[in-house]
RNA sequence: GGGCGUUUAGCUCAGUUGGCUAGAGCAUCUCGUUUACACCGAGAGGGUCGGGGGUUCAAGUCCCUCAACGCCCACCA
């Protein structure tokens, strides 16, 4: 620390912080300090928050940047409250997404695919992508000024993550919590692996809707010749092997009527016809097909067969519900292994499986000569022999709902696969308790209720994912033909010498097909015996592989690993100290869309873990949005990079642009610009624009590239960010405060520290004092309850509108006068002091600079006693909440000042006076208001170029004059030879017209009989006042009006 | 189909438990470089609070209803 300055030239700070030379400085210098380090202290108490491990799949965006902001202002104000704050950083390997760009990569830059690099030398390669971008992404957050552990960064496929993993694993394997189990899962032919139903989006496209004949066998009196069928995808029906029709339709009619009828009682008018519409057409059909209905109902319970054309399979037409009388045909065809509701008549009907679809997309040997067709063209291929069989009866065109896969854009097939499962049933009960008792909040708590339902459902997890990188399944696998043979095995493994009853679990699965005539003609095993082991114990997986056993090649889910997140990061299983200190973490922050992927399988492994919830907080942040209510994404072009907002505006822009709106609604909107590299012009994107791979710039008219720029003659062109000027607020915002701080730099030089003198205080001190004490309790409680952007516009207003075009101000002229000049000093410093901590966790490095700067003129500072400083803002105290200097009288005194420097300019524009044209003016008030508003006489000079006269109960107006009349303040300015006549008149018949509507409702009210006798009397009251008040102010304007005339 | 959210000035948003003439920033207009700041200062214009109905002495605020937009969940051969 430098010793106190006496004099400081003003070219030694510029007018402009430099944000981008200081950023790398001061965030080095907190880095060094080790101030973003935690260990166990159990002298403090802690405070946690883990990172939401962004994706190394890509640098990071908006979304983003919002996210981390919160969580570092959280971080930092614990850290000054003297918390032991602890921000565990970390990536997350983010299976499939991560697979997919590599391969992509990969099939781009050099046409191969994954299996000609081999399982190990592919994981190698996204390893080496995981390396690159995790690089980028811990950059990013540095660049924002995150100030996480970086000691303790983690990764959710590092060794830490793994061990947890797999113990988690082994746990719920143990406790049969884990099981294997076909399922019909949605496949990605283009990504060849499953895809969660949450990675699934269901688009509506245009289709056809195909009707199909399919030949009853042998059909007998009033028998048809055909059963029909409709279907949206016709290549299925290679693997149909039922058609349904309803068991009891006349039944299914009834109920469809009395539904509609009952629905037809509670609904709205404009509801109500269509309802009667919907009967009637029900009516309709039920006179038409039932009969029709009836005698497919007989025919399936009577056996009868049908031909499946084109490859001529006998099925069954069965009776199931799920065929809907009211739709089609009222039959339906039914493809147990393509589709997740025949999936389900299928297991009713115990009707057989029949896969016709191979891993790519392609048809196999089941669908006889279209072998070897994708199912796309297999689709034209049905058609057309259909059509050529003649048993294709119609073609409509339809709007259908195509489940796509969000990672891939193509579309989903239905595949029926073996995958293993989490059992929810326990888990999802434990981590619905711990939200319904409060363990876990959740804010905004709205999102309870997504949190509960989704749990609700209790639907079992499927954890495998058929790709290479992620944690590879932990269990090997061998099938067994008989009792005996599964016996055998079991003893085999439990006599090899690696084998530890403790570290490996035993479970042995069932084929689901129980007719063992059928197992032996499918080739299926009687039982499957799988042994999952704890931890890597090479022995016995060598030994296990000897014995015939076959390790799962599939890896669990990503969300499997994120789920231990909050104990796994910290060593979990071993007890470390860590764990013991920092666990259960303190708030999580994170954004809605996975409550349910992300945070409620966080409690419910945490519960499972360690009996403890991982945090006891939860704020979910709004999503951002550009200014078509999009969502911002790279894809769609209106993805802003927050490195090029940092390097427009500042971190401390981006982050208090982020902090601003960050209200507890679910949306907010950023307007998107894209900005010329040329001229630095902005201009709005728009959906035609952000799409284009080069722009001219329609100010300068040059040409620039955008992300999409593909031809090397766009590349070659500079590329124009991509911004908003929605931080142009925030920049500005820190270039007040700077220059703020910039005039303290240039006045306290000859500072001398010693504690205020209470006896020195002036009125603007102790207003200065008030609102510092409100200001700091209500910013401490909105960021505790997460109200980022109320906080955030209260230092806004206060250091803007109290601190800068108040206080500062008036400081000016006490700085003049050599005795009142220590104590302003000592007044600035300790107020500057206390604003920088105030505003430093939402924007770190300007006030850490400021902080930094003030220490070299004012080492020494404080209030009551007078301390050095701390020699980083960063680990600087809280600021103290001196509430006693709460004083609603001295705010109510300064405001009557600030009222009338009001009036005084506004008749300076009024009259379009020259700004140094000193004027006069007298003001008429009662005693108690003259006394403090009396010394404030030479502001009025300083900041109004206007002299007061005189002031008090009983003045005499000049005798030309402008009156301004407030409610407890008449203020008179001097006119005399300045008047323009004109503009006076109309201020003040625009005042009078304004009063007098005033008075007229006030008028109504209080004439109202009801509203006499209902309002609370206080309300009356105030109304009553209110309306002698504005009466007299009338009478003071009417005067002046007549005068003017 | 179920749920959640949004709709207030040209734009982005505030508006506590209903209660003085609905606010801020940006943009617009007028004036102004007074040695912290033109990324500034002073002033001004601009809103039938999405539509309709209701409760109340009183509705931007509470209730009903309609509409538009956004998100989540379920589901449609």
């Amino acid at each position: 620390m430098t010793t106190a300055n006496s004099t400081i030239n003003p070219d030694d700070i510029p007018s402009r912080f430099d944000f981008s030379e200081a950023q790398d400085r001061l965030y080095a210098m907190w880095e060094d300090g080790g101030y973003f380090h935690a260990e166990p202290d159990a002298t403090k108490p802690p405070f946690t928050i883990v990172i939401p491990p962004p994706n190394v799949t890509g640098a990071l965006h908006l979304g983003h940047a919002l996210n981390n902001t919160l969580q570092d202002i959280q971080i930092r104000m614990k850290r000054m409250q003297g918390f032991n704050a602890l921000w565990m950083p970390g990536t997350d390997h983010a299976g499939i997404a991560t697979q997919a760009v590599v391969e992509r990569r990969l099939r781009e830059q050099e046409n191969k695919t994954r299996h000609d690099l081999g399982r190990e030398n592919l994981v190698a390669r996204i390893w080496d992508w995981k390396t690159e971008y995790e690089g980028r992404i811990l950059g990013q957050l540095k660049k924002m000024g995150c100030s996480c552990d970086w000691q303790r960064t983690r990764f959710t496929l590092d060794e830490m993550c793994a061990t947890a993993v797999r113990h988690t694993f082994f746990d719920l394997f143990h406790k049969q919590l884990i099981y294997r189990g076909k399922r019909l899962v949605n496949w990605d032919t283009f990504l060849q692996t499953t895809v969660s139903d949450d990675e699934v989006v269901n688009e509506t496209k245009q289709g056809n809707f195909w009707h199909f004949m399919y030949p009853v066998i042998d059909p007998q009196g009033n028998e048809p010749a055909h059963v029909v069928v409709a279907t949206t995808r016709p290549e299925t029906m290679l693997g149909d092997t039922a058609v349904a029709v309803h068991p009891d339709p006349a039944a299914a009619f009834d109920r469809i009527a009395s539904e509609l009828t009952e629905k037809l009682k509670t609904a709205s008018s404009a509801e109500q016809k269509n309802i009667q519409a919907d009967l009637e057409a029900v009516a309709i059909r039920r006179q038409t097909m039932l009969p029709q209905l009836e005698i497919l109902r007989n025919m399936a319970q009577a056996g009868r067969k049908l031909m499946l054309p084109l490859v001529n399979r006998v099925i069954p037409l069965v009776t199931d519900a799920w065929a809907k009388p009211e739709l089609g045909s009222g039959c339906v065809k039914i493809t147990p292994a393509h589709d997740p509701n025949d999936y389900e008549v299928g297991k009713r009907c115990g009707l057989p499986l029949i896969n016709i679809m191979n891993r790519d997309g392609s048809l196999n040997l089941e669908a006889g000569k279209y072998q070897g067709l994708l199912m796309k063209q297999a689709r034209t291929a049905v058609v057309d022999d259909m059509e050529a069989t003649g048993l294709l009866q119609k073609v409509e065109d339809r709007e259908i709902e195509m489940p796509m896969s969000d990672r891939s854009k193509t579309p989903i097939e239905p595949f029926l696969a073996d995958q293993w499962f989490v059992k929810m049933d326990s888990l999802a009960e434990s981590a619905m308790q711990a939200v319904r008792d409060s363990r876990v909040k959740i804010y905004p708590v709205r999102y309870e209720r997504s949190y509960l339902d989704w749990l609700g459902e209790k639907r079992d997890w499927p954890v495998s994912r058929q790709l290479w990188w992620g944690h590879q399944i932990p269990v090997w696998s061998l099938g067994c033909s008989s009792e005996k043979a599964v016996q055998d095995l079991k003893s085999q493994i439990q006599a090899l010498n690696s084998y530890d009853a403790q570290g490996a679990a035993i479970q042995i699965e069932l084929d689901s097909e129980s007719d063992p005539e059928k197992r032996t003609l499918l080739g299926l095993p009687y039982a499957t015996v799988h042994v999952c082991v704890q931890s890597n114990n090479e022995l016995l997986e060598s030994d296990l592989i000897q014995l015939g056993m076959v390790r799962e090649e599939d890896v669990l889910d990503t969300w499997f690993s994120s789920a231990l997140w909050p104990h796994s990061t910290l060593g979990w299983p071993q007890q470390t100290p860590e764990l013991q200190y920092f666990y259960p973490t303190s708030t999580l922050i994170t954004s809605r869309d996975i409550i349910s992927l992300w945070v409620a399988r966080m409690v419910l492994m945490g519960l499972n873990n360690l009996h403890e919830v991982p945090f006891k907080e939860v704020f979910i942040h709004p999503k951002i949005q550009d200014g078509f209510g999009e969502t911002m994404s790279k894809s769609k072009g209106n993805g802003i990079d927050p490195l090029d907002v940092i390097e427009k505006f500042g971190a401390d822009a981006l982050r208090f642009g982020m902090a601003h709106l960050t209200t507890e609604t679910q949306d907010v909107r950023i307007p998107v610009q894209f900005e010329c590299p040329h001229c630095a012009h902005t201009f709005d994107q728009t959906k035609k624009n952000r799409v284009l791979p080069q722009l001219a710039c329609p100010g300068c008219k040059q040409e620039f590239s955008t992300q999409w720029a593909s031809t090397d003659a766009q590349k070659s062109l500079p590329r124009g960010a991509v911004t908003s000027e929605r931080f142009e607020v925030a920049r500005n915002f820190n270039n007040k405060l700077w220059n703020a701080s910039r005039f303290a730099m240039l006045n306290l030089g000859g500072y001398s520290p010693a504690p205020i003198v209470e006896s020195d205080l002036t009125i603007e001190d102790r207003w200065m004092l008030s609102r510092l004490a409100t200001v700091s309790q209500s910013v401490t409680d909105k960021f505790e309850q997460f109200q980022f952007a109320d906080a955030t516009r209260e230092l806004y207003d206060f250091a803007w509108d109290n601190f800068c075009s108040f206080y500062v101000e008036m400081l000016k002229d006490r700085f003049t006068d050599p005795t009142a000049r220590p104590h302003a000093q000592r007044m600035l410093a300790y107020t500057l002091d206390s604003l920088l901590r105030l505003l430093h966790p939402v924007v770190p490095f300007i006030t850490e600079e400021i902080w930094q700067n003030l220490a070299k003129l004012a080492p020494a500072r404080g209030f009551d006693a007078v301390a050095p400083a701390s020699p980083c803002l960063i680990t600087a105290p809280w600021p103290r909440i001196d509430s006693h200097w709460q004083s609603p009288e001295i705010e109510q005194q300064f405001s009557m000042y600030q009222q009338t420097l009001a009036a005084l300019r506004e008749i300076r524009a009024k009259q379009n006076l020259p700004p140094r044209k000193e004027i006069r003016f007298s003001v008429r008030c009662t005693e108690s208001i003259a006394v403090p508003l009396r010394p404030m006489a030479s502001y009025f000079k300083s900041m109004a170029a206007a002299e007061l006269f005189e002031m008090g109960p009983k003045i005499v107006p000049p005798a030309i004059n402008a009156p301004i009349v407030l409610p407890e303040l008449e203020i008179y300015v001097d006119l005399a030879g300045l008047i323009d006549k004109t503009a006076e008149t109309a201020r003040l018949e625009k005042e009078r017209a304004k009063i007098a509507t005033g008075i007229a409702t006030k008028q109504a009210k209080l004439s109202n009989e009801k509203f006499m006798n209902s309002a609370p009397p206080e309300i009356v009251e105030r109304e009553r006042v209110a309306l002698a008040q504005s009466e007299d102010q009338l009478k003071s304007i009417a005067e002046a009006l007549a005068r003017l005339r």
